[in-house]
DNA sequence: TATAATTCCTATCGAATTAGTAGGATTTTT
DNA sequence: AAAAATCCTACTAATTCGATAGGAATTATA
C-alpha cells in the first residue's frame, strides 16, 4: 500500500494542477485544509517535492507553492519512487533500486523473479501514464458520467 | 515491496511444488537449508500456510510439510494477501480489505482512485495467473534458454 | 523600518510493523 | 522410553511511519 505521505503528495499535486491558474502560488495551509492533510506534515512533503524539482515556491507574505513542471510532465510513478522507494515488489527486479535478494540461489533462472519482473513492467507503464493531467481528466470524466446518470434522458 | 515473510513463503511453496513427489512430507529444516531461510522463522510461516489450507503436515519422527492443493491451485496473489494484506495500493480500491481513505473528499469522482483501480485489476490478474506450476514452468524455460545459449548451434 | 505572514529546516517522538528468537508442549515412530 | 519432528505462545530489537515542535529566513506592506 501507498504510505500516507505519498497519498498526501499526490492529492496536493492534483490540487495544484487544478487550482493554480497562471502559476500563482498557493499557500500550504490552503492546500492542507482543502485536502484534509495535517498542516505540518504537508509542509515537509511539499518541501521534498520542491527538492525533487516538481514544485517551486515563493517565500514571504504572498508566498506558497506552485507546479514547476506541466501537469503532463508529473506522473505518479515518480512521486511514488520519491517517497516510498521502488515500485517493484522484489528488489531484484527494481531498476533504479536494484538489489540482489540475499536468500536467492540463482537469479537468472528464478521463476518468481520472472513473474515479478512482468508485474513491475506493467505497473510502471500504467503509473507513468498516470500524469496529473490524466488524473484531472479522469475526474472530469467521472463527474460528467454521474451527472448524466442523475438527469435521466428525456422521453422521445 | 514484499515482506521477507511473503518471499520466504513463496520460495518454500515453490520448493515443495518441486520436491514433494507423491505428497511425501518434507522437513522444515530441509526447506530452511535449501532455501536459505532462518529455521525458526520458516516454522512460523509454514504454520500459517497450513492454517490457510495451502499446506498440510505430519507430526512426529517422519513428519514434515506437503502441499495440500495442487501446484495449479496455489497462486501468488493468495500468498501475498495472507502475509502482506491487500494487493491494492489504495485501501479504497481493495476488494476484500476495502476501506475508505479518511482524507478523501469524493470517492466516486476521484481520478487517483480510478488510476489505482486499474493498476490493481491488472496486478491481481497477473498474480492469480502466477501459480506454483507456472513459476516452476517459467524456471524450466529459463534453464533451457540458458543452456541453449551456452552450447552454441553447430555449423551447418 | 517595523511587523506580519509565509516558507525553510532540523530535531524529536510515540506507535506500529518487521524480522526474527526462545522455550516448551504435543505427537509420532522406533 | 527415547528421539525427532511439528505446534504454539510469548517476547524482543530495530526500523519505519505519521506526525509535531520550534525557530530561522524571507518577503510584502503599513
Amino acid at each position: 500500500m501507498l504510505s500516507k505521505k505519498t497519498k498526501y503528495a499526490i492529492n496536493a499535486l492534483v490540487y495544484l494542477a487544478r487550482q493554480s491558474k497562471d502559476g500563482e502560488p498557493v499557500q500550504i495551509s490552503r492546500i492542507a485544509e482543502s485536502e484534509n492533510i495535517p498542516r505540518k506534515f504537508l509542509e515537509a512533503i511539499l518541501l521534498e517535492l520542491r527538492h525533487a524539482g516538481m514544485l517551486n515556491s515563493r517565500k514571504g507574505k504572498t508566498g506558497g507553492y506552485y507546479l514547476q513542471k506541466t501537469p503532463e510532465e508529473i506522473n505518479i510513478a515518480d512521486v511514488m519512487r520519491l517517497f516510498d522507494g521502488p515500485i517493484a515488489l522484489l528488489p531484484c527486479v527494481a531498476y533504479k533500486y536494484y538489489e540482489r535478494c540475499e536468500e536467492c540461489i540463482d537469479e537468472e533462472t528464478c521463476g518468481i523473479r520472472s513473474v515479478f519482473s512482468d508485474v513491475r513492467a506493467q505497473t510502471v507503464k500504467m503509473l507513468k501514464g498516470a500524469t496529473l493531467a490524466e488524473i484531472v481528466s479522469r475526474s472530469e470524466g467521472l463527474k460528467k458520467e454521474i451527472s448524466r446518470r442523475k438527469k435521466p434522458p428525456k422521453k422521445k
